[in-house]
DNA sequence: GTCTATAACGAGATAGAC
DNA sequence: GTCTATCTCGTTATAGAC
C-alpha cells in the first residue's frame, strides 16, 4: 500500500470519501444517507459497508483526511516565503477554497452536529480546531513578535476569535450563495490585526 | 385568541414550540423527529401533527417566533439609555444567554442545515440574518457619528463580520462545551471598535 | 385535541452468493 | 470487492375512533 492509499486518496475508499466529504459539507452528517452516496458512485449500499462498517467509522475516516490534508496547507503556507501577515490571508484563503464550491468547512459542520456524533469523531473535531488553534497562535506570536501583527492580549485568544469568525463567516455566507461575503469579512477581519496603534498611543 | 397564543407562546403548540427549538439548537433540523418532541411531552406524534402538519410547518412556526423574540430583545436594548458600545455588548449577550444552555443559536444550526431545508423556512433564515445586519448596521452607524465606535468602510460589512464571527464562537464553542470560550471572542471582537486611535495616533 | 393503529418509506446494517 | 436479498428500525404522515 502506497502513502496516498494510506491516507485514503486513491481506489474506491477514496471516491466513498469524496462524494461524502461533499455531502457532509454541504447537508451536514445527519443530512446524507450510504444510499445517497452509493447512488451517486453507481454501487450499492453492501459496498460502501465493506469499505467503511458503519457510518461511525466513514466519518471519523472523514474527519482525520481532512485534517491531513489541512495541515498540509498549513505546512505549504509555513514552508513559503511569506510574512506572517501574507501567512494569515493564505490560512483565509484555504477557508475561501472550501467555501467556493458552496462547501461549508468539514469541522464547523461536523460542530453544528456535534451533539449527534459518535465519541470518536467529537474528540476529532475538537482535535481539528485545536490543531488550527495551536498554528494560528504561532504565527500570531511570531507577527507580534516582529511588530507586524499587534493585537491585545493572548495569541491563544485571538487565534480563536480568528477561527470562530471564519467559521461563522462561512457558515452565514453558504444562505446568501455568496463567497465574496466571506471573502469581505476575512479581509476585514485580518485587517484589525494590522492598525498596531494600541502600541503608540499619546506620546511620551 | 390572545396577542401571546398568537405569537405561539401559550398552549400545547407553544410546549411543542419549546421542545422542538431546543432540540434543534442542540441537535439541528435532521437530527430530531416528531417521535423525540412527543415522547418528551407525553404525547403522541398524531397530536404533534395535529397543531404542526408537518416538519416544514413546525419548522416555519420555530423560525418565525424565534425571529419575533430577537427583534424584541433588539428593541429592548434600543428602548434603553445605553450608549452604542453598551448597546453591542448586550448584542453580543443575546447571543451568550442562547448559548447558556448548550444551544447554538436557531437560525445558525439551520445555516448549516440550510441546503436540506424546505423554500419558506431558507427564507426565514436569511431574513433574520438581514433583519440582525439592519440593526446593527444602525448602531454601527450612530456610533461612528458620535466617534465612540471605530471601523473602516461601510457599516453593512462591519455588521456581516460581527453576525458572523458571533455565530462562529457559537458554533465552536459548544464543542469544546465553554461558553466563556464564546464570551473571549466576543468581547475582543468588539475592542475592535474602541481603538479609533487612527483618528489621535501620538498625541501631545 | 388527543388517542390507537397503521401505512409508506428510507436508513443503517448483515448474510451469503459470485 | 461487489452483488442480491433481506432484516430491523426509525421517521413522517394519515385515517378514524373517542
Amino acid at each position: 500500500m502506497t502513502a496516498r492509499q494510506a491516507a485514503g486518496e486513491t481506489g474506491t475508499a477514496a471516491k466513498i470519501l469524496d462524494v461524502a466529504e461533499r455531502l457532509v459539507q454541504s447537508r451536514g452528517f445527519n443530512g446524507f444517507s450510504y444510499a445517497d452516496v452509493a447512488a451517486e458512485l453507481g454501487v450499492t449500499k453492501a459496498s460502501l459497508h465493506y469499505h467503511f462498517p458503519g457510518k461511525a467509522e466513514l466519518g471519523e475516516a472523514l474527519i482525520n483526511r481532512y485534517a491531513i490534508r489541512f495541515a498540509e496547507a498549513l505546512q505549504a503556507i509555513d514552508a513559503g516565503p511569506l510574512d506572517v501577515r501574507a501567512k494569515l490571508g493564505s490560512y483565509a484563503a484555504v477557508y475561501a477554497d472550501v467555501l467556493q464550491d458552496n462547501r461549508m468547512c468539514l469541522c464547523g459542520m461536523l460542530a453544528a452536529d456535534y451533539e449527534t456524533l459518535p465519541p470518536a469523531m467529537r474528540t476529532a473535531v475538537v482535535r481539528f480546531f485545536d490543531d488550527n488553534e495551536t498554528w494560528l497562535e504561532r504565527v500570531l506570536e511570531q507577527g507580534a513578535g516582529e511588530g507586524a501583527l499587534h493585537y491585545e492580549g493572548r495569541a491563544r485568544d485571538q487565534a480563536q476569535l480568528i477561527i470562530g469568525a471564519l467559521e461563522g463567516a462561512m457558515l452565514v455566507a453558504r444562505p446568501y450563495g455568496d463567497p465574496d461575503r466571506f471573502r469581505a469579512a476575512a479581509k476585514r477581519l485580518l485587517a484589525t490585526l494590522d492598525g498596531g496603534n494600541e502600541t503608540r498611543v499619546s506620546g511620551p
